[in-house]
DNA sequence: GATTGTGAAAGCGTTCACAGCC
DNA sequence: GGCTGTGAACGCTTTCACAATC
């Protein structure tokens, strides 16, 4: 269930503006979404909604955060101390949310040893190590494309489960690895493409208007 | 159709590796996905397959690039220069891959001046001639979720018609304006989840297995 | 009266399977 | 013989609609 993420930040912000209950047609509402669906999903939750009422907001938030696994923060080790390796570590939106970076990771040896958001880049040899005293079951690649499967590898072996990848190739991991992919072109490509497709429309709009013009006759 | 972009990538990969067709069998393998799926897709540009032969590489990915509107560089705009904003701006991934930072605002006087990544921070009021002057379609919130709203609607408002939101929540826009999310705590907690139930999997597992070695009379 | 929880219907994307073509 | 292009079958997700409940 995708969706659940999205539903734990909209009932975060509702009881953050002192919102105690919630209807699933409110919370459709606010996620852009169809009200049916919010029920269905919560539903699979278990019942903790009341007919009549709506769902208690405090409640729910921890029903949610029980199912995903968010009742302990989960340390993540990134690879790779490139350009975006240390703007994943130093932006520290992965802390505030439950998922404090525990470990750098490069192969480059000049990389190891500089301090990135307050965390010592190490060497991916010492990967398996950093993963097993720390307990992470989740990496980042933060690696150029060309590198992302020995990365993936590297993680693999080191006894990490689940991985989030922000190189833009396909990695692939043995059964029972989870995989994420984040591609910031791919995200702009599709944008390109509806930009694309609007500027194809106008040009049909224009092309169609001239001869319409030309013959009423008009000039300017 | 999302997956273009992926296809491109893979047939790029292997144009450099000096391979010049291709069939939807081997595409597939590469990305991980059905065959039929590819021949579908890539029917949807046009009948640009030989039967019997396969895709010729190059030229298919003249046909992506068209379809994708990649036959020249989109410029986009950031809006907000904070943690996020920087990282994105500073990590040159946008201009490798065609899309060169245009132009960073943010709302805090005491940011604007600052040069990020060879771009200088410019007040959010300049953001209208920004976008005009430049042309520019495709703007970048990275700002934090309270002011999301505010930078989509000042994008909106400046004449952009596509938007890429990093912010953690749901902005709302006018008809006609394509927008897509990337969330990255919401990646994180999705692998959480996955952690969550292979770990409660290791644990009812256990649970089973106790009372059956203890049935059969096993002690250490 | 209001709202949930959920079978049933509708819609959509994926996969199969094979005719058509090289 | 090999591979594409595509109608048809399938399965999954979304939406509707309403009985059950407060």
């Amino acid at each position: 269930m995708a969706r659940l993420p999205v539903y734990l930040q909209l009932l975060s912000d509702q009881f953050d503006a002192g919102c105690s209950n919630i209807s699933s047609e409110e919370l459709a509402e606010l996620g852009g979404v169809n009200a049916a669906k919010v029920r269905k999903d919560l539903s699979y939750l278990g019942s903790y909604g009341t007919r009549g009422v709506g769902y208690d907001v405090e409640f729910l938030m921890f029903q949610i955060k029980r199912e995903l696994g968010l009742t302990h923060e989960w340390e993540v080790v990134i690879v790779g101390a490139g350009h975006l390796g240390q703007a994943l570590a130093g932006y520290g939106g992965f802390g505030e949310r439950g998922f404090p970076v525990g470990g750098i990771v490069d192969v480059d040896p000049d990389k190891v040893g500089t301090i990135i958001g307050g965390v010592r880049v190490q060497h991916v040899d010492d990967l398996a190590h950093i993963v097993q005293s720390r307990d992470i079951a989740i990496g980042v690649i933060a690696a150029p494309g060309a590198a992302a499967q020995d990365a993936a590898d590297a993680l693999v072996a080191a006894g990490v489960t689940s991985i989030l990848n922000f190189a833009p190739s396909v990695i692939s991991t043995p059964h029972g690895v989870s995989v994420r992919k984040v591609d910031l072109a791919v995200e702009l490509q599709i944008l390109s493409y509806h930009e694309q497709r609007r500027a194809n429309a106008r040009r049909a709009a224009k092309l169609r208007s001239v001869p319409a013009r030309q013959a009423r006759g008009a000039s300017a």
